[in-house]
DNA sequence: AGGCTATATGACTCTTGAGTAAGTTAACCC
DNA sequence: GGGTTAACTTACTCAAGAGTCATATAGCCT
């Protein structure tokens, strides 16, 4: 009986694109987070499906299920490699030394430094698309708060020099400064005609006309 | 032959809850969109099934198809009018006559009055789960920019008054300011402790603390 | 009473996308 | 060269939700 002509109900599918390539689980999955990156951060976690991660991976879904589980498991694999990317820039310009407008200005000018090349990680970690439930989200908090917790630092410190110390009005100024980062950054992604170094001149000459002029000293900045 | 049980193929369904019940189309409009409007400023539009709002509406799903076409002409019409209601205030607090950070006190204190009873009309026109693409999104946008451009004026003003004419950075302050305002109002949504009242000196606190002393002449506030 | 129309719905279809079952193929080892 | 394992795939199931069809009911008019 022939294999091919099987009479037998074991019917044989070919698999042409079946089989290893070479390419070993870890180095196959930075392949997929960084498609993954890319796909989340431009079209949102809604706008993507699995199947388009697959693609332009070059791979197949089901390879992306035995990898990171289901489609959430994916997107915690990209958000924390792009948050991760995000929290150690902002973890290095906190301990730049600077205080007050310095260290703001200082913080977004690495930011803009360091989305040049890969402007959508931004947007991996602030999609709004992303479910707001789900467990898994659960983690991104956590690494959410890191993010918020160097946020207060700054602005409790600019506060307490003006003699504000009430932790709610501290509270609110950071969700403050936290969007100012944020609408900055997502305006400068949208107006792709300002180089990095261009965007922070445009935001020192912002902070000056608002706030009147600003201590520099111990920055590369002005 | 009884109807009933009839040997045809017609078989008929009983529709015990047909027929009008008094409610006017204009009427029952209006509740779907009141319906609608909570739904998809609470869960977002993504989050929102159109039977959803059937239910809480208390009719069923093909009335809304009847009398809006698609979920996109639903969300068109709570989007008009959740937008209505947002931007008649502030073009009552713009027309105020103050300039400044009394402008944006004023705007700020009207606006917590406002979404006070009922605060997910914020989230409906800010919504980040809602289509950016979809040509029934072009009405909303030309509605955003009413809003956008009331923002603009009033940056405007404040950076001329300081000498700052670049257009550029014009619009990044305007993007800027947006979403201080997003974000405070947020902040509130988030923190049902605060009356509109003592929001709006948290924010004055808040204002004077970054900014120096403000000026309030010619304002209900302080 | 009988017909007309606006109001209203139960029960479908169809598409999309998450997730899975059941395998196939290539490389490596002895 | 046969067995083992990791890498990889084809072809499916299943659920949710947008949108539709055909029809039923109530009130009004004459």
């Amino acid at each position: 009986m022939s294999r091919l002509s099987s009479v037998s109900s074991a019917t044989r599918t070919p698999r042409p694109n079946a089989g290893t390539k070479g390419v070993a689980r870890p180095e196959r999955e930075a392949q997929i987070v960084e498609a993954g990156c890319r796909l989340f951060g431009e079209r949102g976690y809604i706008g993507t499906s699995v199947a388009d991660v697959a693609e332009s991976a070059g791979i197949s879904k089901p390879l992306i299920y035995n990898y990171f589980g289901s489609k959430d498991g994916l997107h915690v694999a990209c958000v924390q490699h792009a948050s991760g990317v995000l929290v150690s820039e902002i973890e290095r310009t906190a301990a730049s030394g600077t205080i007050g407008f310095a260290r703001a200005a200082v913080t977004l000018d690495g930011m803009f430094r360091l989305l040049e090349p890969r402007p959508w990680l931004w947007r991996v970690v602030f999609d709004a698309t992303a479910p707001r439930e789900g467990e898994a989200q659960a983690w991104l908090a956590e690494h959410e708060r890191r993010i918020i917790d160097f946020g207060r630092e700054g602005v409790a410190e600019l506060m307490h020099l003006s003699g504000n110390h009430d932790d709610l009005d501290i509270d609110a100024m950071r969700a403050a400064w936290e969007s100012i980062f944020r609408s900055l950054v997502n305006w400068w992604l949208d107006h792709p005609g300002d180089s990095p170094e261009e965007m922070t001149q445009r935001c020192l000459r912002i902070f000056t006309t608002v706030f009147g002029e600003l201590d520099l000293a111990g920055t590369a900045l002005g």
